[in-house]
DNA sequence: TTGAAAGCGCTAACAT
DNA sequence: ATGTTAGCGCTTTCAA
């Protein structure tokens, strides 16, 4: 193995510069007062002998990391099946990347996970966590909370007093105002969507629900229910089957759905993925898709929803921009945020939580 | 903020046990060499201040950092579209984690990215690097080995002095041996694939190539030719059509290929988003899978055949394992993996490459 | 503005 | 078997 030779230390590039081990420090981290030819001296030394500041060393004594863990709390299924997680990775390492701060990746796959996870934030090795995709029974977050880590949240927690989202236009719900989150303004998408099928005339509209056990699920279910009893003065609940956010198991759901109300007349998915199960059954049941059954979908994967047949009218949510808002928002927990960057006199903070518009985007299939 | 207030160090358990710092690091880090009532009382000092040792200081002395950089270098579209980098993702964490080693993420989204990644591994931050995705003309590599971090790679990297993949039954091809890699065998599996068509009574079958500066389209091109030039003399030139491994890639390729050659009876699709893109086409031109056109993907992304109309006969590869792989050839090399994992005399070291094997897996569409 | 010096918390020789 | 001690490479008072 190329095993790497003992890399220059500060105080060889120290006495190469002929300067102190403390000139060469401030001129590595931003180099605020020291004089010019002495700071180019130092840079040239740096550059000569290709020194990297051993971080270890550095976060001994500054007890930062620069670093921000990423937990992923999905058991199995659905993290393969849907794009969701690479796409807001994608936007947290832009965030991450361009503040200098490293992503430490935690995926959990079973119970004894949780407690190592919990271990590693308390250990202290990261200065914060961004944490997806909890369940309402998740124990993460209290263990996060004795950790004592700042902490982002991917979707609204569970936990909180209320089960109710934010209104359409956004704004934090009435949770304990210490949480901070991201999310997407599930309950005014659904809405949307199931608004745009009663436009269409439709009136026997179905819901394939998510798990119900996330409150992604829970809210897309509320929208669909505010607008059923604005229209027709109650919600069906014959029209609602809960499933899981799959295609297996959108296909399960709409065949339960077929069997108890075959005369439905559309169909607001969860999410994409769900969505797509839905359209075969129907395809397979001989109706015709949009003009027997409209079918509308969530998220907006563009690969899904584009190359499903026919096309899907889906509602969609800005995914990168959440994970970048969720790294942004940890950021400025951390200590020294302000600072480092050079924030000017309007810093302006983000709200504690923070609720992502969605749109409609039409295509065949309503 | 909940702020984390200052952690017990060594100093506070051994005074708490009554021992020295020594002895208490010695129980920490395995406890050989400390007298059992002794080692007790370190464990319950330990628990009762919720001890955890400090990272960083243990990395300054010890030089290691139990952290693995994995760094997926794909610039957009196919990391989105694709389950494979979850997938390998998995196998990685869950080997690393049984080693107690964490996962550091690095995307590589553009140009500039490159020398950020390369700095950091340089930086002596991780132990080792787990590299995804190369492309041919990749600065990648190069900047690697500069870096002097030990490094495995997923899939067989293409600046090697041959542009052959390994057999059907695995082994090394004739590479630089100090380069480690994982990967599936590319070109056996797209030769099991090519043949079943064949055997299938079909002589017209056309290829829908990955991208060409990747090794894995490469060596699935090279299959498909061994295979048609070993039935038919030759390889016609005109069925086989450059893709980029994507649905929408699949469609274009698909629509050329049925203008060139009208009359062609199957297509062995790179992988199995580029078949599902085929597909439409077919079925939009109006041709019957697998009556007038047989198709073949590859990967088995099971959430994609499944629901592929019709199920997608495909060429199954192991990817979790490949990630898992990976990560157990990385930990192999970096110095004290013997010690630390109670291995014993049969200590059996991976080869150089890994190459998995290759299983077709029948559905409907071939 | 620059330098000297004191640790940060831990491990690993070396003593005992 | 256990304790003592000397750093690991860096930041950060404090003096000059």
């Amino acid at each position: 193995m190329t095993e790497a030779v003992s890399r220059p230390t500060l105080e060889a590039v120290a006495a190469r510069a002929g300067v102190s081990r403390a000139t060469v420090s401030r001129v590595v981290n931003g180099g605020d007062g020291v004089r010019e030819p002495l700071a180019e001296r130092v840079r040239q030394a740096v550059e000569e002998l290709g020194y990297v500041p051993n971080q270890a060393a550095r976060s001994l004594v500054t007890r930062r990391h620069d670093a921000v863990a990423v937990v992923i709390a999905e058991p199995e299924a659905r993290v393969f099946a849907d794009p969701f997680f690479a796409r807001q990775l994608r936007g947290i390492s832009k965030e991450l990347t361009a503040h200098d701060n490293q992503l430490v990746l935690l995926l959990i796959e079973g119970r004894a996970d949780h407690a190592r996870v919990a271990r590693y934030l308390a250990g202290g090795h990261v200065d914060g966590a961004l944490v997806f995709s909890l369940h309402l029974d998740d124990p993460l977050p209290e263990l996060i909370r004795d950790a004592g880590v700042p902490t982002v949240f991917g979707g609204r927690p569970g936990w909180g007093p209320d089960g109710a989202a934010a209104g359409p236009a956004g704004g934090a719900s009435g949770e304990d105002p210490g949480v901070r989150y991201v999310d997407c303004d599930n309950r005014g998408g659904a809405r949307t969507a199931v608004r745009h099928l009663v436009d269409l005339g439709r009136r026997r509209v179905a819901h394939i629900a998510g798990a119900l056990d996330q409150t992604s699920a829970v809210d897309r279910l509320d929208g669909y229910r505010d607008v059923m009893t604005d229209v027709l003065g109650e919600s069906d609940p014959r029209l609602v089957v809960e499933s899981d956010f799959t295609p297996g198991g959108g296909e399960r759901a709409m065949r339960e759905l077929l069997d108890r109300c075959p005369d439905l007349d559309a169909v607001f998915a969860a999410n994409d993925l769900t969505a797509l199960g839905a359209l075969r059954v129907l395809r397979a049941s001989g109706r015709r898709v949009p003009e027997d059954v409209a079918v509308v979908g969530f998220d907006d994967m563009v690969p899904v929803t584009e190359q499903a047949d026919p096309p899907l009218t889906t509602v969609r949510q800005d995914i990168e921009e959440m994970g970048r808002l969720m790294a942004c928002m940890l950021l400025e927990d951390l200590p020294g945020a302000r600072e480092r960057d050079g924030a000017p006199a309007a810093w302006s903070t983000l709200p504690s939580a923070v609720i992502l518009p969605t749109t409609l985007v039409r295509r065949a299939s309503a």
